[in-house]
DNA sequence: TTTACTACCTTGTATTGCAAACTACTATCT
DNA sequence: AGATAGTAGTTTGCAATACAAGGTAGTAAA
């Protein structure tokens, strides 16, 4: 059992979260998205991302339009629609419970030592 | 995409920072551990905790010692080893960065609303 | 033309929560 | 004594997702 395996677990479920975040900011490319989770602390590799954001542009929630870039190839930008804020509502929710119920767990414990 | 989904996704890994927990602040058994977690919102079914203390036990993390009850059957008490006394701490710091940089994300856009 | 940088992308694997099913001990009732 | 109820322990198969490792393609510079 390795802190790596439980950190991976620990992922799943909350980047979509935070994906969704970055974008009711504003319109980003992989890249931007990518940066803006690192700043975070939080390193999201590509074979996480592309799969995840699939899953949300399937599922109605982002969609996407292409802009030519400045020097390189071009960007596609993805754009949180109506149906991914309200959502985003919804997983801010679900995130707050869970930190609260874990927070009580592990807290109310530690108050005791 | 379902929150209930996500909702199971985003408690990956950290039913088992629970646990260990409540298993810190005392010996338990089964139902007990449930209903500790039932208390803070955080309902676990069957299918997960006996195979997830089955992985601690297995990890070294935690023990067991068998007690008879004041009516019914034998119960199985779970006990914390000093191994898993360490990994709890660990676990402590992952959860607690993975806090930090959701939040960071998320209430940082937020912020701008 | 080749190389380098930028950008997008997929597949297979490992892991774990959940659904659904099960066995067994003890006490009480018929 | 046998059946029922409550309590307690347990497993298997499935679904979902992060990660590792590999890949393609557009543009600019050498």
């Amino acid at each position: 059992m390795k802190i790596e395996n439980t950190k991976a677990q620990m992922r799943k479920g909350v980047l979509e979260y935070c994906i969704l975040s970055i974008l009711k900011e504003r319109d980003s490319y992989v890249a931007e998205i990518l940066e803006n989770l690192k700043t975070a602390q939080l390193i999201v590799v590509e074979g996480t991302i592309y799969p995840l954001l699939n899953r949300l542009k399937n599922a109605d929630l982002l969609t996407y339009r292409w802009e030519e870039s400045t020097g390189g190839p071009p960007r596609k930008y993805y754009i949180l629609t109506t149906k991914g804020a309200v959502f985003l509502e919804e997983l801010a929710s679900t995130w707050d419970n869970l930190q609260k119920a874990v927070n009580t767990i592990t807290n109310k414990n530690n108050s005791h030592e």
